[in-house]
Formats: structure tokens, C-alpha cells, sequence
DNA sequence: CACAGATTCCTGAAAACACAAAAACAACCA
DNA sequence: TGGTTGTTTTTGTGTTTTCAGGAATCTGTG
């Protein structure tokens, strides 16, 4: 988030930074509208648009943000598997590197959140149905038929969302698109 | 959330109540990890199993909540069109009603969530590609490439989820559904 | 043991949220 | 027209939740 060395810069990389420091901020922003803690999608953002891994030390720098709070998050994003830790041999310290293939980034925020957000709706849905299965007053046939539906309807969506993940290849979906209308 | 009435129930109905119950609580928990305020969430789980339409007063005795939290979440879902209010004549209670249909529900869902959080994002991303655009350092190039792919990437999915919205009717997803592996 | 680095934990600040009550509004009626 | 009642909306305040900071602790290594 701001000069990487104390030197005089050129122009060029001046206009870099300001755009590096937007692209970083910015996304933080948006991830925060998509629900992602704002530092974790910082880091994020910068370890994408950072050719080499960076260590913990050089994020805080980056970002200005304390230690804890680089650790825990830089811990969070490897747990989603977006960012991989690299040692280098003959060096102690831990270096961190962000997936950069768009398409797989994609796939693994795809398979996580349908672990961690629709499989879990999915099995609420079925407890609330079983309970209620067999009843016969009209207000449980509707609320059967409701749950049913919503149910039905997100095995859907997990299905379609492992088809279209599980190549683990771009081509698919722009050509599946070609079908849809 | 509680009893419908002070009288006796049926075990029928009692087990009916937990049902429903059990479905807004949990919803309510999903609703969050979705990023989604709690109590909405739960207003539209009460809505969406309730065969006809509720007050606010309704929604606050079922949920035991107060009248500006109710207000202010039955707005909001009105806001993003899951809910919509309807007026009985001769009444001047404000009634409020889910749309119930489960592909409809989706379809709004992803209409909002692609103006609220997909399309800003691919305007930040473009300004960025401007801002960078011309220099030739390798960082920058780097920059560019990166932050042109993922705007790429980004408006391919907005132009997938445009046209499975666009017929508003279930049967195209199953239908592509065949031709994805 | 001395050190670099990783990890954990506690605290305070800030944001999100809910509440109660007041205010504003709209329909109705004398 | 002005009061009355039922309903919606706003406002100020208290509460809960989330998050960042930073010190303390742990771990491996020379």
C-alpha cells in the first residue's frame, strides 16, 4: 500500500503503484460486499498482483496492518486453498503466493463455499423435512411441499456447481454457454 | 417461533411448530453465513412457509422481535424484491408476502447480486486495467495481464448468469445440465 | 541457550444490529 | 376542519459481534 523502496521513482512506477494500491484497496471494498473479512481480500488482492511469494513481514508493510492480523488471515486464505506457503531451502521464514489462474481460483472458491454454505443448507432442508414428513394438515402439506422444493432445488444447484467445477478446465462453460439461448 | 395460540394442540400441530421453527432458527444461522443479516433471513424463512400473508405485528409476535427490526428487514426484503407487500381492501394493515416460487427466488437473488457485487467489482477491475494500461515495465505488464483476466473471467460470468436468469423458467438449467459432462 | 520466526490470546475500538419510544402519516368521522 | 385512531417510519440509545493490534508464548534451529 505504498512506496516499495525509499528511491526516487520514475513516473512509470509511480502510476503502477497507484494503480497496484487501487486494485488492493478496491478489492477490499468488494470483498467485504461479498462477505470476506476486508484484510483477507486485501491480501489476497496483492498476493495476485505480486509476481513472487511475499512473507508475512512484507505484507504488514504492504498493507500496514499488525502481525496477528496478517498471520490469521494469510492462515484463512491457505485454508481456502487460494494462497499456498512456500519455503524456500535454506531459509526459515515462510513465504506466501496466491493462485493466479483465474479459472482455478474460481473453481476453489466454488467448491469451498458449496462446502461450507450449500451442503449445510442442504441437510438443514432434509432435518426439517423429515420432521414434518407425514403430516396431514394442509399447513404442513405446504410447508413440506415448500421445504421439498427449496431442497430439491439446491441439490440442483451442488450438482450443476460439481459438473462445471470438476474439469477443472475453462473450456467447458463458455461452451456450455453457447447453448444457453 | 412459538405457539400459535394459547389453547391445546395436537401433537400434529406441535410437531408442525417445531418443524417450522427448527426451518427459521436455522435459516436464520445459513442466512448469516451467506452474509446476510440473521433476522432477515428468518423473516424470509417465516415468509416463505407461511401459506398466506403476515404483519409486521405478525412477523414480530412469530419472531419475538421489535417493530423497527421488523420494519426495517421487511423493507429490505421488499428492497430486493423476495418479498412484496400487498394491501387487503379495507384494511390498512400493510400485509407482507414471499414470493414462494424457488426459481424465482433465484433468479432475483442472482439479478441483485450481480448489480450489487459483480458488476462494481468489473468496474474497478477496468479501471485498473486503464490506469495501468501502456506501461511497460514487467511489474506492470504483469499487473495487466493479471487484473485483465480476472475482468475477463468476470464478465463471462455475468454474461452466463444474464442468459440462465434472462427466460425466468427452470427448465434450461437441467436441460444444459446434460451437456456438461 | 539465544535467536528468528510462527502462533496464540487478550484487549480495546468500531461496526452492525436491535430496541423502545417518539414522530409522522393516513384514513376516518364528527 | 380538526380531532381520533391505527399504522408506518425515524431517531437516539444500548447491546452484541466482529475485527485489528500487540504483547506473550511457543517452536524449531544454530
Amino acid at each position: 500500500m505504498e512506496k516499495r523502496s525509499t528511491h526516487k521513482q520514475t513516473p512509470e512506477q509511480t502510476q503502477l503503484e497507484a494503480a497496484r494500491d487501487e486494485f488492493v484497496t478496491q478489492w477490499g471494498s468488494i470483498g467485504s460486499a461479498w462477505g470476506i473479512n476486508r484484510t483477507m481480500a486485501q491480501i489476497h488482492a496483492l498476493l495476485i498482483i505480486t509476481p513472487g511469494p511475499l512473507t508475512t513481514d512484507e505484507v504488514m508493510e504492504e498493507l500496514k496492518i499488525s502481525r496477528g492480523n496478517a498471520h490469521t488471515n494469510l492462515r484463512e486464505l491457505v485454508g481456502w486453498g487460494l494462497v499456498r506457503s512456500v519455503i524456500r531451502k535454506g531459509e526459515r521464514k515462510e513465504y506466501f503466493e496466491a493462485e493466479k489462474d483465474v479459472w482455478r481460483m474460481f473453481c476453489i472458491i466454488v467448491r469451498e463455499r458449496k462446502r461450507r454454505e450449500i451442503r449445510p443448507a442442504i441437510n438443514v432442508l432434509k432435518d426439517c423435512i423429515d420432521r414434518a414428513d407425514g403430516l396431514k394438515s394442509p399447513d404442513a402439506v405446504a410447508f413440506t411441499r415448500q421445504t421439498k422444493a427449496l431442497c430439491e432445488f439446491m441439490e440442483m444447484a451442488d450438482g450443476v456447481l460439481s459438473k462445471v467445477v470438476r474439469s477443472e478446465q475453462s473450456s467447458i462453460v463458455p461452451w456450455a454457454l453457447k447453448f444457453l439461448k
